[in-house]
Order: C-alpha cells, then structure tokens, then sequence
RNA sequence: GGGGCUUUAGCCAAGUGGUAAGGCGUGGGUCUGCAACACCCUGAUCACCGGUUCAAAUCCGGUAGGCCCCUCCA
C-alpha cells in the first residue's frame, strides 16, 4: 500500500506499527451548522481509505471528533466560539445546536454510504484528558500560563514547521485584517490550550481546572481524544488540506510534546472542493449542502460517484453540470450490473486478475479513478460469465459504496409479479392493435411504479428502477 | 510579501521516462409504432518556450493562466 505522506511530502510504502492493525483518526466536524458538500468530499476519502484497507485485510480502528467548544471564528481577541455564535443564530442553546447539527452530519453520512466511525467522541466528553495533558505540559515546559490563559510554546516543539513545510520567517503575523496579535504570546505562532478568560457573554461551556474556570482550545481536542481512545501511537491521521497548518502542526506539537515519542507516521489530506469563484463556503454564494442536491433530483451517490472520480489530492471544482455526468455514468453503470445473469455458475478463477488489479489502484495512492475503470473493464469483458461480473462488481462495491448492486437484490413479491406481467400482455396486444396511446399509457402507468419496459425483437421485458 | 499545488479532447478525468485509460456528451449506425434501455463505430502533436535523454504528458529551467495556504474553514 502506497499512500502520500504529507509528512514526507512524497508517497510512501504505508507501514502501520502494528502488523494487520490500523489506527486511524479523522478530524471530524464542528457542529455549529449543517456541513457542506465540500466539507463531505473529505469524509468521503476517508471512507474510501478505510474501506480500500479492510479490503487488504487490514483491522481498522477509525476514531472521529465531533467538536462542541472552542472553535473559534479566530484565534485572536476578537474571535468567537462557533457553538456560540450558532446557538445565537437560531436562539437555541449550546447543547440543542450541538445535536441538532450531529445527527444531521451523521444523517449526511449514512446517505453517503460512508461508514460512520465506530467512535466518535464529542470534545466536551474529553475535559480531563485535555487538563491531564495540559497540565504535564506546563509541568515539562512547553506550555506556560499568560494572561490568564494557557499557551503553548512553539519554539520548545521539534520540526514544529515540518508538516507545513513553512519557513517561520516568513510567516506574517495579521496576513488578514480581522487578526491582531496576541501580545499575551511568546511567540507570535503559540496557541492556546487552555481559555480562563471568557470573551463572551453567557459563556456556558466551561469547566473547572488547575488554571481557573475555563473551556479547551479547539487543537488540543484531537490530540485528546486520539490518545484516549486509540493510545500513544497512531498510524494515520486525515483531514482536509486547509487542516495542515496550523491545527495539525499543532497536534504534532502538542501530542509529541506529551507524550516524549514520535506519535503519528502518516499524514493525509484531502483536497478542496471549490466552485468555479473558488473555496466553497458557507457564507458566501449558494449553501451547498447535500439536501440542496436532493431537492434538484441527485441522488447523494451520484455526489460519491462524482467525488471518486476524480483524485482525492487534487481540488475538485464543483458544477451541475458535472454532477449531471457523474448522475448519468452512475445511472448508466446500475444498468449495465442490473442487466447482468445472476443464475449462473461463479468462476473464482477469473476473478482474480481484475481483483487484483483493483486492489493495485487503490494500492497506488487511492487512485478511486482507476478503480472505477476496473469496474468497467469487468462489465466490458468478453472472457467471464455474468454471474461472475455480478460477484466481482459486488466485492468492489464493498469500497466503492455506490449501491451497484442494489437494484438485482431487491425483492418482487409474486402478486405484484403477476401484475406486471399482466400489463405487458394487455400492452402486446394494444399494441396488436395499433392502439399506441393505450400501450403508452399502460408503460407511463407502470414506470410511475418504478417499473421500467424493455421492448426487443424477443419481446418486452422489465426491470426495476 | 512568503510558501505550495495545478494546466491532458466539448466537459470530468487517469497516466509513478518507452510512445495518450476510463466516463459523460456529440455525430453516425443496429433495434423500434414512438420512446427508453442496450450494443457498435466516432475524437488529443498532453498551456507555451527551452534543456537533459536513444526516448519526455512524465525529469529540469523559464513564461503565462487557474487555485490554495500563511492563526475561521474539510
């Protein structure tokens, strides 16, 4: 298994630290308001680096966050808790918006068919682990208290710039004009761990600690729920590029600084979706979201069909009419599986090479278009029966998640059967008889239930959509 | 100001030095009462200019366009 490592800055032989098993963590969302397509293409990838591995036969531990305090609008004064400016925004409190917006991520996720992550911790059920860390941190000299609040101290940390690959003299300190610096700060790059100073009105998230009554920073979340739920060393970390500095380099700093040791090996990142004016957000321009795509007539996998077509590495720009392609291709595909003989003998044998070829593509780098391909050249082969292609194309849906085979498993009841059956007979002879608006009439009728004529010199089959 | 990524047919897109996958669309055809479905046929001197090499879409340099990051973002 290849994967790119944003570490490395290159594409490494993945290695986990424990043979067969891998630690996975995914910055998960804040849950201020609805995530948007965007947002979704990330977890999207993931799913599929989760997926492709289990396929490998890796036994994957995949750890999610759901952040509920202390992401902040910006890290300087003038920032604000996102939780808190949602719950302004909809005159509900913290907690009501905090689950609101939850089950709506995970809503999105299941219509995606990603895996949800068998845990998922919310930041506000981690608090003593956070003052756990923190606390050593002080104690070891990496983080020092000023101004009431808790900071950590970059120039302590070991390559703190090695994941940005940024050179620190030439970051520049209030690049945009809403941030000011912090004059609390040793250096112009530390962070804060720990708030006691509440900027807010009705601050209702805070907690009690060594360093006064206070709530977390949003970076020392991940770190946090990573070391508590999957210990001290992680294979891979992902999250979308925009994460990489500083809220990763953060992480490194702050989970190495704790722990004394290397802790993770291997860092992805998804690339952007962007609109054709560039970065998609939720304040400006339409408000993507994937209830939006639904109400004009995509499905939500005609999203993961689009997503996987491309590479998770490089940005994606979003537009209808290219969902209308990804639409039809995967329209198209359903077709060509349900069109398939499931009633024959599956030859093992010849499965094989296109197996193997699939795990190659996603081997290399989870290459997601290669993939698909595969899954065409087996639906073009001439050399396999069609039992066999439904087998194979079953298996690769197991990390393509496109619900390939949907349509030839669902059931028809007898009755219902009967029915068809009878139209199509009462249809052939309208049809007998040059009354072409009754036979019309009768294919309107039945495809309305979802059931879909096939006319052919052999005569009128159907199929179910 | 600094750093990074990117540019392949009408559109999306793969391509990891050996001579351009795949999908959608278009046009033509088979089928057909019409349509849908399906199937067959149909496309590229890889942004531009140099260099390295027997060989470059692939490596190096430059030019131009696009995008992203530099304490809000997946």
């Amino acid at each position: 298994m290849k994967l790119y490592n944003t570490l490395s800055k290159r594409v490494e032989e993945f290695i986990p630290n424990e043979e067969g098993k891998v630690k996975m963590y995914t910055c998960g969302p804040t849950v201020y308001n609805y995530a948007h397509i965007g947002n979704l293409r990330t977890y999207i990838f993931e799913d599929v680096l989760q997926k492709g591995l289990e396929y490998l036969g890796y036994d994957v531990k995949r750890v999610m966050n759901i952040t509920d305090v202390g992401h902040l609008t910006s890290d300087a004064d003038t920032g604000n808790d996102k939780m808190l400016e949602g719950a302004k925004r909809e005159g509900k409190d913290v907690m009501e918006i905090a689950n609101f917006y939850t089950e709506e991520f995970l809503d999105d996720m299941r219509s995606l068919n990603i895996k949800v992550p068998e845990i998922i911790v919310k930041a506000t059920d981690c608090i003593p682990t956070y003052i756990e860390m923190i606390q050593k941190m002080i104690d070891e000299g990496y983080a020092y208290l000023s101004n009431g609040n808790v900071y950590f101290d970059i120039s302590k940390a070991k390559d703190y710039y090695k994941l940005s690959g940024k050179n620190p003299d030439d970051l520049k300190i209030g690049v945009r004009d809403s941030v000011e610096e912090d004059v609390a700060k040793r250096n112009p790059a530390d962070f804060v761990l720990w708030f006691t100073v509440s900027k807010f009105e009705n601050q209702i998230l805070k907690w009690d600690s060594p360093w006064g009554v206070g709530y977390p920073g949003w970076h020392i979340e991940c770190s946090g729920i990573s070391y508590k739920t999957l210990g001290e060393y992680l294979d891979i970390h992902c999250g979308g590029v925009d994460n990489i500095f500083p809220h990763h380099s953060n992480e490194i700093a702050q989970s190495e600084a704790f722990l004394g040791h290397k802790w993770c090996n291997y860092w992805c990142h998804g690339a952007h979706l962007n609109d054709k004016s560039g970065k998609m957000s939720k304040s400006s321009g339409e408000f993507l979201r994937l209830a939006l795509l639904e109400e004009k007539g995509y499905s939500p996998l005609d999203y993961r069909y689009f997503c996987l077509n491309s590479h998770y590495r490089n940005s994606l720009v979003f537009s209808y009419e290219s969902l209308d392609i990804a639409k039809k291709a995967l329209a198209k595909l359903r077709n060509k599986v349900m069109a398939l003989d499931s009633s024959m003998d599956v030859e093992e044998e010849k499965m094989r090479p296109y197996i193997k070829k699939f795990k190659e593509s996603f081997e290399n780098d989870i290459n997601t278009s290669m993939m698909i391909t595969v899954l065409y050249d087996v639906l073009k082969a001439e050399d396999i029966n069609d039992t066999t292609k439904l087998a194979i194309v079953k298996d690769f849906d197991k990390v393509l998640s496109l619900d390939l085979c949907a349509v030839q498993e669902k059931e028809i009841n007898d009755s219902f059967e009967e029915e068809i059956l009878a139209k199509i007979e009462e249809r052939k002879q309208a049809k007998a008889d040059k009354d072409f608006k009754k036979a019309d009439t009768i294919r309107d009728e039945l495809l309305s239930k979802g059931v879909r004529l096939i006319d052919s010199r052999e005569g009128t089959t159907y199929e179910l959509i």
